[in-house]
DNA sequence: TAGATTGTTAATCGATTAACAATC
DNA sequence: TAGATTGTTAATCGATTAACAATC
């Protein structure tokens, strides 16, 4: 009933305290709400989105409950205002500028991540050590000097640092992004960075990731084992002439 | 008390069932272990533990308990095997071959990750489609045309694929990786694939990711505002003077 | 012995799922 | 009207946390 005021705090700002799961599922449902509008469509229900992404429709209504959007019985959501509302509960309205440090191929490859700019990211500039990088330019964004980081990232007032250097040199970069005022680091480097209260850090840890991979691959092979038996003996010889 | 063998199964095969969230803390155990032992230590306790990672003992002792590993009161487990442990649950014995796909800047870091070979992932060739790629080495692995995918993850009974190609060719990409019977997918490309039941997809969306961040920061930014009193005046007209 | 830590069971907490009335 | 779908409350499920005996 009242729910939509209990979703904002008194000075109408949203608060934005959804369930980390919830969380996690909606940006696929704007994925698929995008997908469903250029297909033509004008609504969408639960059902819809639960059948393509594989979820429970309660559930889905419930995260939709969650951020605030209000649906029609029968009809489901008025497509366009649940994309903006989505978007807006995201905050994809308003972009953060961010530094980037590291620019090896990890680094490159999120510079051009040209769609973070519609997800609330900006990368505005490149830090790196290494002088033949400084100087250029990667996907149009200017490599500085390491140390030039903490000034400019005062003057700037950026909150959010991502780090793309080697686990050894880490955690001097996330120093130097506190030193600067940084508020949020997205950290690539597989090692845990101290650093003050008021810091949050986000670890992107693809060797985590990977467990969570062959975990899932095993627990499936063991489900359903390859079809070997004419594969397995009869290729055997060739396995390693590439 | 029968537990470790309620660990098996009949024929002795570690039977891989742990929570999710339980399987997402075990490789920062292993991590925060190395270094421990780097420091000297014969034991540890998961009290230990938990005051580095932050995590409550009991968790992590039920962490380490649904792997099989045991401790004795008052002095804990011995590193040595608690870390075998943990590797064998994680599979990081015995390593699994992977062919990867897009050899761009996403692509050139994966195959830049040295450690994923201790984590039982050893990524042997790269494909792309552009011409002035095919035929070079990047990190030491080949860059072969993609229509020799299929025929090659037969022969050589590769089970795992990687894609890092723009999403727009990734439906396509993980196609070629299912008919040369590919049973698991790490997918960098932003979007769902298509996939037999029998394959599994591993997504690592990073545009999720950043959405984890950011509402990590605007939670942040409400409990503890910037101290901006002096800086966001004194600096303003700085702001974007690079 | 005293005290820290494991092993294990019970209580709590939170998310998912089920149920069902309201409504278009 | 009938039936699909929303909104909302209750039941279930699973993970975390608390409690405590066993033990070194």
């Amino acid at each position: 009933m009242n729910l939509k005021t209990q979703l904002k705090q008194p000075d109408g700002t949203p608060l934005k305290t959804v369930p980390e799961p919830t969380l996690k599922r909606l940006p696929l449902y704007h994925r698929f709400l995008k997908g469903w509008q250029a297909g033509g469509h004008e609504t969408v229900s639960c059902t819809d989105i639960g059948r393509d992404l594989e979820l429970d429709p309660t559930q889905v209504r419930k995260d939709l409950e969650s951020i605030g959007a209000a649906g029609r019985p029968r009809i489901g959501y008025v497509l366009k205002n649940l994309i903006e509302a989505l978007e807006t509960f995201l905050g994809w309205n308003n972009v953060n500028e961010a530094f980037l440090v590291g620019a090896g191929s990890m680094g490159s490859a999120l510079l051009g991540y040209r769609k973070f700019e519609q997800c609330g990211l900006k990368i505005v500039t490149a830090f790196d050590l290494d002088p033949s990088k400084i100087g250029t330019r990667i996907h149009g964004k200017h490599v500085l000097p390491l140390d030039k980081l903490p000034g400019l990232a005062q003057r700037m007032h950026i909150l959010i640092g991502i780090i793309t250097v080697p686990a050894a040199e880490a955690q001097g970069v996330a120093d130097m992004m506190v030193e600067g005022g940084i508020r949020a680091i997205w950290n690539f480097a597989p090692i845990r960075l101290q650093k003050p209260e008021r810091v949050i850090v986000h670890n992107e840890d693809l060797y985590c990731s990977l467990v969570e991979l062959s975990q899932k691959l095993s627990a499936n092979l063991q489900n359903t084992p390859p079809k070997r038996a004419n594969l397995s003996r009869t290729g055997a010889t060739a396995a390693l002439a590439i």
